[in-house]
DNA sequence: TTAATATATGAACAATTATTCATATTTTCA
DNA sequence: TGAAAATATGAATAATTGTTCATATATTAA
């Protein structure tokens, strides 16, 4: 992948590194939006309640049996996760099953650790 | 794409969802360092600062300037970035000039921006 | 060496956030 | 309807983190 990647709706003026382009116009709102969505993948507790997501749905009791937390600390986090559109609930009888909102999440998720291991590695 | 490619090394069985995927192993400390890689994406102040950066490396007072930031601020967040590996200096006389680590990053933070404008939309 | 410029750092304070504990909802089944 | 099971929520506490202000370090040029 190229440097130039980063910025959509811009082409590489063929790897002419002298000529930096502009950044992409992004509202100072959006970019407040960006790092609140960022937040909530920065908790150990929630990151591990995606990378179990990541296998699938998963009901409430099973993540917190599986991470050994509290009901109420898996349940916490859910919301957050929820309300920021990072996982989505359904329900079957008394059961709430969570997944993952969309394919964003894991990939975020895989760059970030491909990133961490590359690091590690050195 | 489809919802097998969060993980790796393992192949979809012909999208049968009946079968779930099991999560690739992480260890926990992985898992730590990932969140603690992800909280450095969640600071509106950082977020905009890589954001700059998107267009290539840039100084400090530079970036003071156009965010409108007091100078230790920014080197405050700088340091940050630069110990977690998000961001490398270089030395230019008196001048320090900062740009991404690597392409994760920007891979990173036009995902998530795709994941939130995306949402917005509905 | 001295002054000026650019950047970095330490400590204190303010603000945010995760966890805990108790309790409230919601659904199912007898 | 009442009890049990599964999940959700509110309030308090503890811990973490960003910003501020003052000052320190490093580099250049006179």
């Amino acid at each position: 992948m190229n440097n130039c990647s980063y910025i959509k709706n811009k082409t590489c003026a063929h790897h002419d590194h002298e000529k930096v382009l502009p950044a992409q116009d992004i509202a100072l709102d959006t970019l407040f939006e960006l790092s609140e969505f960022f937040k909530f993948f920065g908790d150990t507790t929630r990151i591990r309640i995606i990378h179990l997501m990541l296998s699938g749905e998963i009901s409430v009791n099973d993540i917190a049996e599986k991470l050994n937390l509290e009901q109420s600390v898996v349940s916490h986090q859910l919301r957050i996760l929820r309300t920021a559109n990072l996982v989505k609930p359904r329900r079957e009888g008394r059961k709430m099953f969570y997944s993952l909102d969309d394919e964003h999440i894991g990939l975020i998720f895989n760059t970030g650790l491909t990133h961490i291991l590359h690091k590690k590695g050195k």
